[in-house]
DNA sequence: GGTTACAGGGGTTACGGT
């Protein structure tokens, strides 16, 4: 990245009609269900939470000798197929319309909740075929109530959809309980039965979705940075945080891991990911079943393949390599062909799965127990070496391969951090987070050197800001950083960053080509961070060195922490095409002493 | 009984090492 285009930036700088109906019911169900349960409910005093445990306990619900499943039940059915009715409320729904192959039927499609399903979990979804139009539901917003009579549930992808039998019919309520139906033979005749269990599932869906108690509840989660993933309490499966030992095939799982292989195809990007947990669906690769194979581990059953596509497949392909650790989010886990478990990660511009890839630092205290495991499987490796390989041949050197921070005591310039509790990162990780976890400025603390400065006369430091009258100085200057990951990073310092940093009233913005004094102890002050780093580009740019060839290895040079905060400028986040060059970092909290 | 509608959406066999 050139220095002085950043700086230019810079500068633009439960039960059926409950009452009576409910008791009657509770001696139906108490008939065949446990006495528990029966207690359970009885005990309840709120008729709201008697509904929430019938959905949430029941495998049917009987209203008026109908059978209806709850959401979640059809969607855990082991069954393949079967048919059902269903009473729920409409969380999602598409418009109708007429389908354009087939038999060209007319299609509604909903998605089903129930109180038997999170707030957060998807519902059911369900497609209302019929041969005309008006036969089909009038659904003009969420939140209005569908009983459905005869729909078969299916399996579909990794879940369960609802398909209307040709004999459908259904009632249908506003979120106010009136009824929005028309007159058509699809209509499911009601009686006062339904009509009570529609006002009960329409208070289950204030109390989750109109609330403003759940609005917490219910709302996405925050975005992420690397200091933060994967340490608040999830409770929700959808994201919590598995080891590779627990995935299975059919669903989505979250989990961190290391790279031990990377391959790539035109088409898409495929990681080879361990956390050093076996799992019993993964190939097991050894050097019985696998003689050929360049594979140094792990050995066994201990490895997933993840196909990567889209965003993933390019995020990965740029900056994940072998050794590298990474939080995979909302994979999809299943079966290929020959019956082996794999993930897959397919392009979600809608984020409607929230899956996705992060590199994560090899500090992180998330992976503390991937590691543990880590030290185990080559500690049993290194017991095993009667088969004559040696450990170096059985353990993939990427698996050994960490970067090692210099230690605090190898500080060796003369600064001070103000207190602050952030997060050691490397540049490498920053570089590399996908875009999206930057959308609110990021702190960092990096241990580094200074290897390269912009520009590169001290006297131009301090520039003047022509006011009307008045011709002010600002600090604007740019030092290239560079840490234990061997990457650098230009590190912006403006008028206040630059301040603290000299962190003495005796430099100040001035004009530094008269001000000599000032140019001096500015020349002093950076010595203590950068040793004699602008004599030696100096001289080597008089010897004709282009000013790119700067060596960026110079052992020399102090190291020190800095903070540094990321961010993308305002004005160029919404007028243009966000990309990985609009970030920037700042310099703040960072003192000569 | 399950094309239409879903979408998305797509890749060979434990190597190949691009």
């Amino acid at each position: 990245m050139n220095l002085a285009d950043l700086l230019i930036f810079l500068i633009k700088a439960p039960t059926s009609t409950l009452s009576c109906l409910v008791l009657s019911s509770f001696v139906q169900l108490a008939k065949y269900q446990t006495e528990l349960l029966f207690t359970k409910l009885m005990e309840k005093p709120s008729i709201q939470h008697d509904i929430e445990d019938l959905y949430l306990n029941q495998n049917e619900i009987v209203i008026r000798n109908s059978h209806y499943h709850p959401v979640k039940k059809c969607m855990e059915n082991k069954h393949q197929r079967f048919v059902t009715n269903l009473f729920g409320i409409v969380k999602t729904f598409t418009p109708k319309k007429q389908s354009l192959r087939g038999t060209c039927d007319w299609v509604v499609t909903v998605e089903l909740w129930d109180p038997s399903c999170h707030p957060n979990a998807e519902g059911l979804r369900i497609h209302l075929f019929s041969k005309t139009e008006y036969d089909l539901p009038e659904i003009t917003e969420e939140g209005q109530i569908l009983l459905l009579q005869h729909i078969t549930i299916r399996p579909y992808r990794d879940s369960k959809q609802g398909l209307s039998k040709t004999d459908f019919t259904y009632q249908l309520w506003n979120k106010d309980l009136g009824n929005s139906s028309g007159n058509t033979f699809r209509l499911f005749h009601i009686s006062t039965e339904e009509v009570e269990i529609a006002r009960l599932l329409s208070i289950c869906w204030q109390k989750h979705f109109e609330s403003q108690h759940t609005e917490i509840e219910i709302r996405p989660p925050s975005i992420q940075t690397s200091s933060n993933i994967g340490r608040e309490l999830d409770t929700n499966q959808e994201t919590a945080v598995v080891t590779l030992s627990e995935i299975r095939p059919s669903k989505r799982f979250t989990f961190y891991g290391q790279v031990v292989k990377t391959w790539y195809t035109q088409k898409n990007f495929t990681l080879f990911v361990t956390d050093f947990s076996e799992n019993e669906f993964f190939y097991p690769v050894t050097r019985e079943t696998a003689p050929h194979m360049r594979w140094r581990g792990p050995q066994g059953r201990y490895t997933v393949r993840c196909i990567l596509w889209d965003e993933h497949d390019y995020y990965c392909r740029n900056y994940v390599q072998e050794g590298d650790y990474v939080f995979i989010k909302n994979a999809r886990a299943k079966l290929d062909r020959i019956g082996q478990l794999e993930c897959v990660m397919h392009g979600d511009p809608g984020q409607k799965y929230k899956s996705s890839i992060e590199k994560v630092d090899p500090s992180v205290p998330e992976l503390n127990s991937l590691k543990e495991r880590k030290r185990s499987y080559v500690k049993n490796q290194e017991v095993s070496e009667d088969s004559g390989n040696t450990v170096n041949d059985q353990v993939n050197p990427f698996i050994t391969r960490e970067i090692n921070y210099p230690e605090a005591t190898d500080i060796t310039a003369h600064v001070y951090n103000d207190a602050s509790e952030i997060a050691m990162t490397t540049i490498s990780t920053i570089l590399h987070s996908p875009l999206s976890s930057i959308t609110t400025p990021r702190k960092h603390r990096l241990r580094v050197q200074i290897v390269d400065f912009w520009p590169r006369d001290l006297t131009k430091f301090s520039v003047p800001i022509s006011d009307s009258d008045v011709t002010e100085y600002k600090w604007m200057f740019v030092f290239l950083v560079r840490d234990a990951s061997r990457t650098t990073l230009p590190v912006i310092f403006y008028n206040e960053d630059a301040q603290t940093l000299f962190n003495t009233s005796t430099i100040y913005p001035c004009n530094l080509k008269t001000e000599n004094q000032v140019l001096l102890r500015i020349r002093e002050r950076l010595f203590l961070i950068w040793g004699n780093l602008e004599e030696r580009v100096s001289k080597l740019l008089s010897k004709g060195t282009s000013s790119d060839q700067i060596p960026k290895e110079i052992d020399e040079t102090p190291w020190f922490d800095i903070f540094v905060t990321e961010y993308i400028p305002l004005s160029n986040a919404e007028s243009q095409p966000k990309s990985f060059l609009s970030k920037r970092w700042r310099a703040f909290g960072t003192r000569i002493i």
